[in-house]
DNA sequence: CACCAGGCAAGTA
DNA sequence: TACTTGCATGGT
């Protein structure tokens, strides 16, 4: 990691805090329902993982062994928004399931495990993949590890900060770079999906972009 | 109407 | 190993 390119990652971060201001994703409702809302939201609008979300809590606060009870086809039906719903339901499963086994439900205790453990561990969980994992230690777990996604490759792509075959793992390590605080990568994440949003859909719509000219 | 959203795994050659 | 396809609702 080069002196410069932590100075561009350093720039690109604070132009988009600049523009949007801190996004606070999953503030404060608990590391299962950030879990299970990472799961839900896998190539899917947000706010549709925010119905479903809302339709697992009807009745009681979500909970492992809660949402284990209601079943593959219960939980379906009530994930129905989120879209995938019966792929979804049973990748929610193996997930609770794989914290059933492994860490008694207890989401404390499987926290202080090292982040490592945990990413090679979440990966075996069938519907987890690489960005899933982080997602969850990122926002559910608060380790500090850089959340690559669509957007990403996108955004780092069309300023030529890295190259088309360059590997999730490979961005990663690139664009973790410069400050290594938790709440830095828990909001970059956020800034980089917002301003993708906004000007990183289509070839065009460059104008206005807050990171208009940044290379490296 | 077509297209896509904060992916992933299974199938095919 | 490298590509392609299925999954599915809801908003623009």
């Amino acid at each position: 990691m080069s002196a410069k390119s932590t100075q561009i990652l350093d720039e690109i971060y604070a132009r988009l805090l600049e523009r949007y201001g801190p996004q606070r994703w999953w503030p404060g409702d608990g590391p299962l329902e950030v879990m299970v809302g990472a799961i839900l939201v896998q190539n899917t609008a947000w706010r549709n993982a925010e119905k479903a979300i809302a339709n697992l809590k009807r009745g009681a606060a979500l909970s492992v062994e809660g949402l284990l009870k209601l079943g593959p086809s219960e939980l379906a039906e009530r994930i129905r928004p989120a879209g995938y719903f019966n792929r979804k339901a049973e990748r929610l499963l193996s997930l609770l399931r794989f914290l059933m086994e492994k860490y008694q439900g207890d989401l404390e205790r499987m926290r202080s495990e090292s982040s490592s453990k945990l990413r090679a561990e979440l990966l075996e969980v069938k519907g987890i993949g690489p960005e899933t994992a982080d997602a969850i230690l990122l926002y559910a777990l608060g380790h500090p590890v850089f959340v690559v996604d669509a957007y990403t490759y996108r955004i780092f792509r069309r300023h030529a900060l890295v190259s088309e075959e360059t590997s999730y793992e490979e961005l990663q390590e690139i664009a973790s770079g410069g400050s290594a605080e938790l709440e830095r990568y828990q909001e970059f994440h956020a800034l980089l999906v917002r301003v993708g949003q906004d000007y990183c859909k289509t070839r065009e719509e460059c104008e206005g972009c807050p990171l208009k000219g940044v290379n490296w």
